[in-house]
DNA sequence: CGCGCAATCTACCGAACGGTCGGATGGGCC
DNA sequence: GGCCCATCCGACCGTTCGGTAGATTGCGCG
């Protein structure tokens, strides 16, 4: 009998996996489940990764890695650090809306979703770094001056993953209605509006603090 | 034998209940840690709430409930949509900062976790209609203009969440140096920049969309 | 005291889960 | 055909988890 499906059940086991992991978390998810939605028998999952933890890593990996070389490529590209930083943004929301599973793992990664004796990629430790760089280099911080650069990119990511993860849970009645091409849509026009008003114009900390 | 501790069990429940919901999520609590924390057996928790999930909705409950009241006083304090709008970011950092564990649970449940057949708190779907009506004033859509004032409000409320959350586990040399005080007092400055920034000044629209 | 009642304990159960074992199947290759 | 090897399967194991049953303790009160 031909195994059913095609030949790259590895590949399946793998997106099944990410899926799985994203919507559930970590403990949440049954490796029965897994290899129920791949159509394959749950042994057959230990033929390819040697337990649910190798897996879950395999998942990040995959992940990981993919986004390693994005980014790369967007900081290796010519231009001043805050267009980085913008370009960033937008394959930000790329991954976010390409790959929404992917971005819950991180999420909920982020809240200390992990198997036991977890450790980050590699991958992603070297992307954080490349990031990190950036971040700290005098010219955006003269850009942004007087905003904090590192508060200014962590919360505009934030604010990406949290407006499409979140934002249909806390009021479906705004996001369920359309398309995701248009909810995609607004979502970047406001973070842009956001940025660029954040870009120019000088410090309100004086108003800011008379409020409080 | 007197039973150990003071007698206040169920409220002691309640609390490491929650501490333990935000930092392992539903699925990954055991009834066993809870019950190991309070310094009680693990039937003992069955005497209290009749389930892992009624406990799950009781702690939601207790959250939702307090929070409700903060959210109530506050909109019907005097002053102009905007300035409830500020209010409400401010009393959204204290209570992030002062409960992260009951903020963790709820980012967890807006990411899908939640016990199967769940369903809202009364308490926190009455908050959710109170804040809304405030979003969807016509007063609030002028001051923002252009901005979409749901957009404006779940993205604050997403970085302010995702800030103390997740920051300290994306970039910890960041955050773990110093005190909770210090750092609460910078993302709010930082918040208030952001938020001050839209407030004023024209649309750059055209800007953005130059840059795409 | 002695009765009731709430709270807590010890001990156990059935189910579900992660993981293992040994065998079946079937295609490629000589 | 005959063999190999990757893939996949059915059945099973040990543990853990949520939940239950029943006994015990101790306090309040007539």
């Amino acid at each position: 009998m031909r195994p059913q499906g095609p030949r790259n059940t590895r590949q399946r086991i793998l997106e099944a996996a990410e899926t799985a992991f994203g919507n559930e978390g970590y403990s949440g998810t049954r490796l029965h489940h897994i290899a129920e939605r791949v159509g394959v028998q749950k042994a057959s999952l230990f033929h390819y990764f040697t337990s649910k933890e190798h897996l879950y890593c395999a998942v990040l990996d995959e992940g990981a890695g993919q986004a390693e070389e994005i980014v790369k490529h967007v900081l290796e590209s010519e231009g001043e650090p805050i267009d980085k930083i913008r370009a960033l943004l937008r394959v930000c929301i790329d991954m976010v809306v390409t790959y929404p599973e992917r971005t819950k793992i991180q999420l909920r990664q982020s809240l200390g979703d992990a198997p036991p004796g977890f450790q980050p990629t590699d991958a992603s430790e070297r992307m954080l770094c490349l990031v990190a760089d950036l971040v700290a280099s005098d010219e955006l911080a003269k850009s942004l001056s007087p905003i904090d650069p590192f508060a200014f990119v962590l919360g505009l990511m934030g604010m990406v993953a949290f407006f499409f993860t979140s934002g249909p849970v806390v009021a479906p009645s705004w996001f369920g209605q359309q398309d995701a091409a248009s909810v995609r849509d607004r979502i970047e026009r406001h973070v842009n509006e956001v940025m660029e008003r954040c870009l120019d114009g000088q410090s309100h900390a004086a108003k800011s603090s008379a409020v409080l």
